[in-house]
DNA sequence: CCATTTTATGGGAATGTTCCCATTTTAATA
DNA sequence: TATTAAAATGGGAACATTCCCATAAAATGG
């Protein structure tokens, strides 16, 4: 179907060369004389040569190819971190493949059986949040494959992970909300199987601590992140004989999601109920109010995680080290918190 | 650095069988003995084979993957036609790989070249809003390798398009404000060099010219889409001397971000000026008012452009028929013309 | 029970590179 | 000028698979 691909044996025969000195000078080896180098670079360029990297793959055992593993696609998270990720591998000259599994456990687990058919030359890995086994990730270490996890992690596994300081970032939106008045600080919370949900719940936890406001557990729902359930525990929230005055949500959209409930409600944002998300989505200075969050580097998490997976990549395997990096967060005050 | 990998030969050898068979047996070739097939596929169960994809993307002469060069990844527009596409394609035992040039020709060029080195079976793509010449595309085609475009296509390019009904939805978006009793209908339009610019700009006309409202060229104004300008050519137009009543924009974030400006000047909406966008992005129904758009199937677009993709795959270069699907838009009213 | 067909297996070329180990050419040194 | 070192090139194995052709084994038919 395709038409015939101009080889290094081609161009061997045609300038009266042994293949292995148009591989040489092709590829850069310092022993080719110029002369001879510049020949062939001419030709090659004139016969419009393409390298044939299945070959080179075969023989190089490498395949300069990067594999990202995403939970979603449709929040602008995701997307940021790759392109971070891309601008590091791409100027070391790796190629990124993206796969994305909706937020589906059994997707995740094809597409990464598809990123070992293609063998990767390493992994960035952010889990689905219903990842709860993480046998099909185990697989590429043992082959010797880097992996780098980032924002959603596997505690449980020995391999670098990049993270932001979600108890930190928690802990200052809180504090945020007593400081302005509020004193029933509800808290929507991420399934507990994600570190993160965890992290932030701590983090929340602690800034009541401090200041010394009871924890009622009423005012603290863990869901499963589906958009339909907002609604829901919203409502639910809103109905308590003592309702919360404030709203600290496991991140943007579940706040834009209950700020839609609220306002439907009639009731005043931030006057009768604060919001704060989580992540600084583009949307949060859109909508109305716009939302008070905790801001993420999140181009330089993905620009961060490829570093450590490039350096897993030239690293023989026996010293590896699962560095764990926490990137800082930043409190972004808006109007739903100040009117 | 990697542990040696079992390979087909091990395999015969633990079986006392030639690699031939193996390989049949693998790949299942019907003129295998029941027995020995069970007996192969058992081992290589047993001893994690995996089949090493450079070599038979050697022999083959094919990748498995499939290409997507998408201008950008922040709207939530290529990531639904990535998704799109991935679900067509992944169900035919493809891959896909994806690269975003965010908007710049360069990139792009250099996009096109990694898809081109790493020998991808078809490719998917949307220029950017730089791109005026097509060389590195053509490329692709002369060496008999499928293109299809999707929504920015390459009109000169004999080369299956998947488009969406551009100049129809313009008509209706334009006629949809002349209805509710717009006079002065403003129109920031994209860059001439992009076709879907020129489509919705005639859409733009018809309706006027039916509805016998004359056309001022002062109220057209294309720009390059970039955020920054549209701020300029908004407060242009609402400094004129007899500035417009509503504005149809060439897409959403363009009229989100024009809707903000005329918010800032006191201006109400849709009383004072109604808006209209172009896409129905995410953003547009969670903002304040929500935002009137012309809908397009974006999954539909990455699915019907990734069948146009395998179809060719298939099919002999002489055969190749360069259709244009053109899918329909829906006018999705909401709060930003009608209050 | 032998000839013939069908079914199952083996051998080996081919795919396009890289890279090691010769070998040849050129340059440098005595 | 002969000797040695350095530089440049060539030959061929190796990479893991597929697939054609040949051969062997089993089944079928008269």
């Amino acid at each position: 179907m395709k038409s015939h691909q101009i080889t290094i044996k081609d161009i061997a025969k045609q300038l009266n060369l042994s293949k292995s000195t148009v591989s040489r000078a092709l590829t850069g080896h310092p022993m080719v004389k110029e002369e001879t180098r510049k020949l062939v670079l001419e030709f090659a360029e004139k016969s419009d040569y393409q390298k044939n990297s299945f070959a080179i793959n075969l023989v190089t055992q490498k395949s300069n190819l990067i594999g990202i593993l995403v939970p979603e696609f449709l929040s602008t998270y995701f997307p940021k971190v790759i392109i971070g990720a891309q601008n590091k591998i791409s100027s070391e000259g790796y190629n990124l493949i993206i796969a994305q599994s909706n937020e589906s456990y059994e997707t995740e687990v094809s597409n990464a059986r598809v990123m070992m058919a293609n063998q990767v030359d390493g992994l960035l890995v952010s889990v689905t949040k219903e990842t709860r086994n993480f046998e099909h990730l185990m697989a590429f270490k043992r082959k010797g494959i880097p992996i780098v996890f980032y924002n959603r992690v596997c505690e449980d596994m020995d391999v670098p992970k990049v993270v932001v300081d979600d108890y930190d970032g928690a802990f200052r939106a809180v504090e945020h909300l007593i400081k302005i008045g509020k004193k029933r600080i509800a808290h929507l919370a991420g399934p507990d199987n994600l570190s993160i949900s965890r992290r932030r719940l701590n983090g929340y936890y602690a800034a009541l601590r401090k200041y010394n406001i009871p924890v009622d557990e009423e005012l603290i729902i863990s869901y499963d992140l589906t958009m339909e359930k907002v609604k829901i525990y919203i409502n639910h929230l809103l109905n308590l004989p003592k309702p919360p005055d404030a709203l600290f949500a496991i991140n943007d959209p579940t706040a834009i999601e209950a700020m839609q409930v609220i306002k439907k409600r009639g009731l005043r944002i931030p006057e009768d109920i604060a919001v704060i998300g989580f992540s600084n989505d583009q949307l949060s200075e859109l909508i109305e109010p716009s939302l008070t969050t905790i801001a993420q580097p999140v181009y330089k998490i993905g620009e961060t995680a490829a570093e450590l997976l490039l350096n897993l990549i030239k690293t023989d395997i026996s010293l590896w080290k699962p560095i764990t990096k926490t990137m800082p967060t930043e409190l972004v005050i808006r109007k739903s918190t100040i009117g």
